[in-house]
DNA sequence: TCTGGGGTCCTAGGACCC
DNA sequence: TCTGGGGTCCTAGGACCC
């Protein structure tokens, strides 16, 4: 049995937030809908093909998208879902190939070599997924089918939404010459910008360029990996497995902080809540990053590195207080954030005696009591806010 | 219009070591 | 007095992705 011509596909849930919540709520169905934040600050995180209509896109504010569109439906992020709704979808691409990587919570590479035996083609292996996840989950998904990543991942645009395209053997060139180079993998805003001072505008363009010329302005590896693509050579392989570098979370506030307690208080907070998600995923680090963005959306951070990996809430606590302590007059604080890096697993990682760390069954404990009654049940003293919460009587 | 949250990777300088 | 070559690790910032 002879190899398929294309055996990479790239699976694209279509507004996959947004699909998610029309599961539940049919009167969100064949109108225009964002599911994003909603304070003051929220950004769109998904938008209905009918809201794009309007011109509302990802990461636009959501204020502006009302703007745009009178009787645009907003709903608020319900990440939990998403990540039940992303397991399933991921289950049902490794029941036809353990060959699955993972690009984000709606996306995926697969390679399907190994399904010759049992598909004619790479095509209707993509037809038989679509057609899985539609009746299973009841979600749209578009399949780019290709000789390699980078086409298979053009290809599912062009399918988009809810179809599929395939860029067959031969015609790479045709199919990429004529797309706007920004469509490439890995040109952003910055690049797009050196590329136009160039004079490039098509990928066809951008191959036109002589290597060196790439590599000058845009370093050596991401110069040399450009040059490459608009050639349509992309020899990454579908890579499997992956564990995570990092984990970190932020916050951006409703209003800007000034006051020094509320600041630390929040920086407490966020370490808490990193802290409970090492734990749950059995992960320590060495490396604490601090993330602090002014009002003046300038961001800076400050990092840490550890002699030996930790996961709890104290010695990250420990860290950040002093890598704040490091920060300096900025002003009102707009955002705040707390990560880690160069993980192990926590087994590897038995952690050296840190003073004013709980005890190891303190921390078992509260992990569990957080696990049955929520993130909010059970806090240190210190994240108690003083001053009561609105409408409460006695705070 | 005014810019979320969670990630990955690259660059560049400095410290440090052989 | 003038001072190599190469490697690793750490830190800060930035581009980019969804």
């Amino acid at each position: 049995v002879p190899d398929f011509a294309e055996p990479i596909l790239h699976v694209d849930m279509d507004a996959f937030f947004v699909e998610v919540e029309r599961r539940s709520r049919p009167e969100l169905r064949g109108v225009p809908v964002i599911v994003g934040g909603l304070g003051n600050r929220g950004v769109v995180a998904s938008a209905s093909y009918e809201a794009r209509r309007f011109g509302i896109h990802s990461a636009m504010p959501v204020v502006h998208a009302r703007r745009l569109c009178r009787t645009l439906h907003c709903v608020p992020s319900d990440h939990g879902r998403y990540h039940e709704a992303s397991t399933a979808v991921f289950e049902i691409l490794r029941e036809f190939t353990p060959e699955v990587e993972a690009v984000s919570v709606d996306e995926a590479f697969l390679d399907v070599s190994g399904l010759r035996l049992h598909y004619p083609d790479s095509a209707t292996v993509a037809d038989a997924i679509r057609a899985t996840i539609r009746s299973r989950e009841g979600l749209p998904a578009s399949v780019g089918i290709a000789s390699n990543k980078l086409l298979a991942k053009l290809a599912s645009q062009a399918a988009k939404p809810d179809g599929i395209r395939r860029v067959a053997s031969g015609d790479e060139v045709e199919f990429l010459h004529p797309l706007p180079v920004r469509a490439l993998w890995g040109v952003g805003e910055a690049t797009h910008a050196s590329l136009e001072r160039l004079g490039v505008a098509t990928v066809g363009d951008l191959a036109a360029l002589p290597r060196d010329a790439l590599v000058r302005t845009l370093g050596r590896v991401a110069g040399a990996h450009l040059w490459e693509l608009a050639r349509g050579i992309d020899e990454r392989p579908v890579a499997t497995g992956g564990e995570a570098k990092s984990v970190s979370v932020e916050e951006t506030f409703e209003q800007d902080l000034s006051d020094a307690v509320e600041i630390e208080q929040h920086l407490f907070e966020l370490c808490e809540r990193l802290s409970a998600r090492l734990r749950r995923a059995r992960l320590a680090g060495r490396t604490v990053t601090i993330k602090v963005r002014s009002a003046d959306f300038v961001t800076a951070t400050r990092s840490h590195t550890l002699h030996a990996p930790v996961d709890v809430t104290a010695a990250l606590w420990d860290t950040a207080r002093a890598l704040w302590g490091k920060v300096g007059e900025r002003g009102p604080i707009r955002l705040l954030g707390v990560g880690v890096a160069a993980l192990q697993s926590a087994e590897e990682a038995r952690q050296l005696p840190l003073t004013g760390v709980p005890a190891p069954e303190v921390i078992e404990v509260t992990d569990r009591i957080k696990e049955r009654f929520g993130d909010d049940a059970v806090r240190p003293a210190r994240t108690v806010r003083r001053r009561p919460p609105p409408g409460s009587e006695r705070g």
